[in-house]
RNA sequence: GGGCGGUUAGCUCAAUUGGCUAGAGCGCCUGCCUUACACGCAGGAGGUUGGGGGUUCGAGUCCCUCACCGCCCA
């Protein structure tokens, strides 16, 4: 490929990025492909894999820039490095939003579809945005290895999940219980507390008494207490009072009466802690399969748990009279009926506070249903992990994992969130009663069976012949102590026999088993079960495979702080359950992306921004620029959100107000837009604005810069040699600006090294924006053009840029590609012969990255504080030049009054500040009195005079002033200096700076004293 | 209720074990289309570091307390 020589004036990202995207497929440039590295030389971070539910956000295009960052940077340090692509099925996610479309757009639940259909249809969609996805990371710049992209519910992938099932399974990790769960009545399936949020809604407290059966003589006849779900009380079993509360202490262990039965069921009086005397009456009705509360207090008191419900909300056949109705005509005929027998007090109008389930947006109900639960807590005897060693058990691998230091996790205090989470170790449901997801390979059968006991003997005998592995624990248990299958179970109590497949079943097998009286557990596995496996499943495990060999444990995790319990953890205890080894060395969170008012953005609610339309406005690299810059220690980066004009582009900021408009007007050019909560009409007749945030024209702006520094270099490098250079015969500004290189150079490297990617980006821009273009060009551009030394200075700002790109490149990669194109055709040699040759290289995405000590023979300190000496001094020149309005293109003579021994040095470097300030003229001399209408600058022991542009009466005021703080600052340090505590207890060079600085100012004072005596 | 984090210039954020005059970008003001760049150049103004107390020679930084904001868990 051969680029035109003239680039374009302004650096125009689209034609760019879709260039270089080329070049890098061209070259395969982002396989990774195990050799003969060593380990430390092998860099392997999995993308945190986005659902295919929707777009990706800009959340997204944080933790995908930084894994991209650290990715390009290794790969430049010569690592092999691989970025493992890839998506999520996300189970309930997935299968929610196509159930909702499908309910809008046809009027049909999952039901009228049928399974098969309705799975179909969600793989369809799953294509269409994972096509999607895919495109959005490719145009983000993401160097995935793409050839690697997997999908959670791919076949391997799936084999992998099921192997752990049954691994875990066969080790009784795995278990089937009844539990009360998060039910989402919309969805009909069970949520983890993860998927919860609690909303305050309005609603009503029923205040109700319950009769006591042959209550105590003189005592009361009812027992009050108040409820907000009135439809629970058929599932009543108890009512409880505080054991140390006095006024119901005679009724403990009574019979109260629940009126809604005939005859009336009747339940105990209980003393539990739980009732809490101060609240109410004090007594509280006890729902043990209807509240997480009353859950707790059942189990405490052995009580019967009654489900009334059904998993649509109606109610079960255990609520006599009742069974059938919805819970809404439920609730209201049982307020009624208690208000015809009296035994309704009162109604109150409050708020309470409702669980919501995330994925419908409907409140959800406790429930009592059979689930699937992974033992988490510490095992009798404990656990055999993938290496053989041994753990209490599956949370108490992961904790140790962090406690010993085998994963770091920065910053360190979400190492505490991990910790804290883990050590609760709760089991982890994961049913999921879904149709979309990895399908439990359980099948169940009811002992004694149907058909027959009989047949089911047999039929046990004959899991033999099944050809896939299974394991069936009690059937295992029996043939293990050599009783009759038969014997083992006793007829007269009924179970559920389980049976579970390594793989998934042939025909035949599935035939078998069903003439067997099994069927196959309907629900799926929770979403974080198969993500879970993700740092190794993606490699090929189970198989031990060369690239699992090699790639895996991978070097970092990089994600955002929500995840660290659900997926992080889960992902240390598995890989040291199934491999033995943690998963990744180091776990880097990152800031979370709030809009301008500090909320978190979402499309819900209308912030959100789509990564897309920030690139359309401002270019892939500009985007890349402007996250890494925002990426600090700190949890959060607010970013303020504009809607951009789709007719003149001007910005509008989003308020509270338009926030969830459907037209605005813009303020710009008086047009309507359409946002996109408006509707098709709408957006054809407005068309519909981005949404973006003005936070990106910093990255925007530094491309252009970059592009036109570059442009400007081109125009200068021909002909640019590759010689040896004396550093002390260069001029000052040359050392100078090679020693700042070096010493970015080692700079950056630590700074990635601790994922400081905002301090990285600073470090890269003083010294590209402020060292290169606004000194060492421009003090440099006469000697190019026409200088004898001017091939030095070529030199110097070939290595430079080509320095610069080396090291920007992992933020901008396309900008930086494009213009390593270009020097590679322009400047093909480049570097300090005997000082820093850095080794050339086609592609930047491959060279090689500064390195981590810098080029120690260019550093220089002495050099740099000269030249900041001079920087000063034009910077003095400059501020007279500016107040005093004298045109930028007139030239000013300047008189430099300096000590004896600073004269000869200053003279040598006059010229530096000649050219960047503007003097004609510049005399510098010892003893050099003010001339008469100069502005004077006072630079510790330099007085710098420019002539002829000041009246006295002005500079007399300035130099006031000047000296007032002058004043003032000596005198802070004096007596800080003449504090003994300090001078005693400093360390000795903070007290040497702070006398060398008091000197300082001390001959600051006397020239402004002095200046200002001569002005009279 | 428990835990974590935050509060620094108009805005968004820095300030590496406590130690130079608390910095940068954006915005603002002044002057410049200087033959790479107006998405630019030069200069400038702007801060009692949320309030109060303490430790220390010295506090944005450590401790206590109050206020407000955010997140996580119950």
């Amino acid at each position: 490929m051969s680029y035109p020589v003239e680039l374009d004036k302004v650096y125009e990202p689209n034609a760019v990025q879709r260039s270089m995207l080329e070049l890098w497929e061209r070259h395969g440039a982002f396989r990774a492909l195990p050799d003969r590295k060593a380990p430390g030389q092998r860099f392997t971070v999995m993308m945190p894999l986005p659902n295919v539910t929707g777009m990706l956000h800009l959340g997204h295009a944080i933790n995908n820039t930084l894994q991209d960052i650290v990715t390009r940077w290794h790969r430049m340090r010569g690592f092999t490095s691989l970025y493992q692509p890839g998506t999520d099925h996300a189970g309930i996610g997935t299968q929610a939003v196509v159930e909702r479309r499908l309910f809008e757009e046809e009027g049909k639940t999952r039901h009228d579809l049928g399974r098969e259909e309705l799975v179909r249809r969600i793989w369809a969609w799953k294509d269409q945005y994972e096509r999607r996805i895919l495109e959005q990371l490719k145009t983000m710049g993401c160097s995935c290895d793409w050839e690697r992209v997997r999908f959670t519910l791919d076949g391997r992938y799936s084999q992998s999940v099921q192997e752990t099932f049954f691994r875990w399974f066969s080790a009784g990790l795995i278990y089937r219980g009844e539990r009360l769960v998060n039910w989402d009545c919309h969805l009909r399936t069970a949520v983890s507390d993860d998927e919860v949020y609690h909303q305050t809604v309005k609603g009503q407290f029923w205040h109700f008494k319950y009769a006591i059966e042959n209550p105590p003589p003189g005592g009361p006849t009812h027992l009050a207490f108040a409820t907000t779900r009135p439809e629970t009380m058929l599932g009543d079993v108890a009512l409880a009072v505080h054991p140390e509360d006095d006024r119901y202490r005679a009724l403990i262990g009574r019979t109260a009466l629940v009126p809604l039965f005939d005859p009336p069921r009747r339940i105990p009086i209980i003393a539990d802690v739980w009732a809490d005397p101060g609240k109410g009456t004090g007594c509280v009705k006890i729902t043990p399969a209807h509240d997480p509360n009353d859950y707790q207090v059942g189990l405490r008191h052995g009580l019967e748990m009654i489900n009334i419900m059904t998993p649509d909300r109606r109610v079960s056949d255990r609520g006599g009279a009742y069974a059938g109705l919805s819970f809404e005509e439920a609730r209201k005929r049982i307020v009624e009926t208690l208000e015809a027998l009296g035994q309704l007090d009162k109604v109150e109008t409050i708020t309470v506070d409702l669980p919501h389930s995330d994925r419908s947006k409907t409140p959800i109900e406790p429930f009592l249903s059979p689930q699937w639960f992974v033992r988490m807590g510490d095992v009798d005897g404990g656990i055999t992990l993938g290496d053989g060693s041994k753990a209490d058990g599956l949370a108490q691998a992961a904790m140790d994992a962090v406690k010993d230091g085998r994963v770091r996790v920065i910053p360190e205090r979400y190492g505490k969130t991990y910790l804290d989470w883990l050590s609760e170790k709760r089991d982890w449901c994961i049913s999921r009663q879904l149709w979309w997801g990895h399908r439990i390979p359980v099948w169940s059968m009811q002992w004694p069976g149907v058909p027959t006991f009989v047949k089911s003997h047999v039929s046990l005998e004959s899991l033999k012949d099944l050809d896939t592995e299974y394991y069936c624990p009690d059937y295992m248990q029996a043939v293990r102590q050599g009783i009759d299958p038969a014997e083992h179970f006793d007829p007269s109590a009924p179970q559920l026999i389980y049976v579970c497949l390594r793989s998934e079943p042939t025909a035949r097998d599935e035939k078998l088993l069903a003439d067997m009286g099994f069927t196959r557990d309907p629900d799926v596995l929770d979403t974080w079960f198969s993500s879970q496996l993700w740092p190794y499943a993606t490699l090929g495990w189970p198989e031990k495979t060369p690239d699992l060999d090699y790639f895996y444990p991978g070097t970092v995790l990089i994600t955002s702080r929500d995840i660290i319990t659900l997926w992080v953890a889960r992902m240390v205890l598995s890989g040291l359950y199934n491999l033995g080894e943690v998963p990744f060395r180091e776990v880097y969170i990152h800031p979370k992306i709030l809009d301008g008012r500090g909320e978190t953005m979402s499309k819900s609610r209308g912030n959100g921004v789509d990564p897309l339309d920030i690139i359309d406005a401002y270019g892939t690299d500009a985007m890349r620029y402007a996250l890494a810059d925002m990426t600090t220690e700190t949890q959060d980066v607010r970013m303020p959100v504009e809607y951009r004009c789709p007719h003149c582009r001007a910005l509008t900021p989003q308020t509270e107000r338009n926030m969830q408009a459907k037209t605005i007007e813009c303020k710009e050019c008086k047009k309507t837009f359409a946002t996109r909560w408006a509707d098709e009409s709408d957006v054809s007749a407005h068309g519909l604005a981005g949404m973006v945030s003005d936070k990106f024209e910093i990255g925007r702006n530094f491309c252009n810069k970059l592009w036109n520094a570059a442009r400007f270099a081109f125009m200068n490098l021909d002909g640019v040699g590759f010689d040896p250079l004396t550093l002390a015969a260069l001029p000052v500004e040359d050392r100078w600006m090679l020693a700042r290189t070096s010493q970015v150079c080692r700079s950056i490297n630590a700074e990635l090294r601790q994922y400081r990617f905002s301090a990285s980006i600073k470090l890269l821009r003083d010294l590209f924006w402020e060292s290169l273009c606004d000194w060492y060009v421009e003090l440099t551009k006469a000697r190019m053009r026409d200088g004898s030394d001017g091939a030095a200075a070529k030199q110097i700002l070939a290595f430079c840029l080509d320095q610069v790109l080396r090291m920007l490149h992992p933020f901008i990669p396309f900008i930086t590609e494009r213009l390593w194109q270009q020097l590679n055709a322009t400047a093909p040699r480049r570097g300090l012969p005997g000082l820093a040759e850095p080794a050339m290289s086609e592609l930047l995405i491959h060279a090689a990255f500064p390195p981590a000590d810098g080029w120690p023979k260019l550093d220089d300190a002495a050099v740099v504080s000269v030249f900041e000496a001079l920087q000063d001094a034009t910077r003095g020149i400059r501020d007279i030049r500016n107040k005093s309005r004298v045109s930028p293109a007139d030239a000013v003579e300047v008189t430099i009054n300096a000590p004896g021994d600073r004269v000869s040095a200053l003279r040598q470097q006059a010229s530096i500040v000649c050219r960047m300030a503007g003097v004609g003229r510049l005399n510098i001399e010892t003893g050099a009195a003010r001339p008469a209408n100069a502005g004077t600058v006072v630079l510790g022991d330099l007085q710098i005079f420019v002539h002829g542009v000041s009246d006295d009466a002005a500079e007399r005021a300035r130099m006031s002033k000047e000296r007032g703080d002058v004043e003032r600052q000596i005198a802070t340090k004096e007596s800080k200096l003449a504090n003994d505590g300090f001078v005693r207890n400093a360390k000795p060079e903070v007290v040497e700076a702070e006398r060398d600085r008091l000197e300082s100012l001390r001959q600051q004072r006397a020239a402004l004293d002095q200046n200002l005596a001569l002005l009279g």
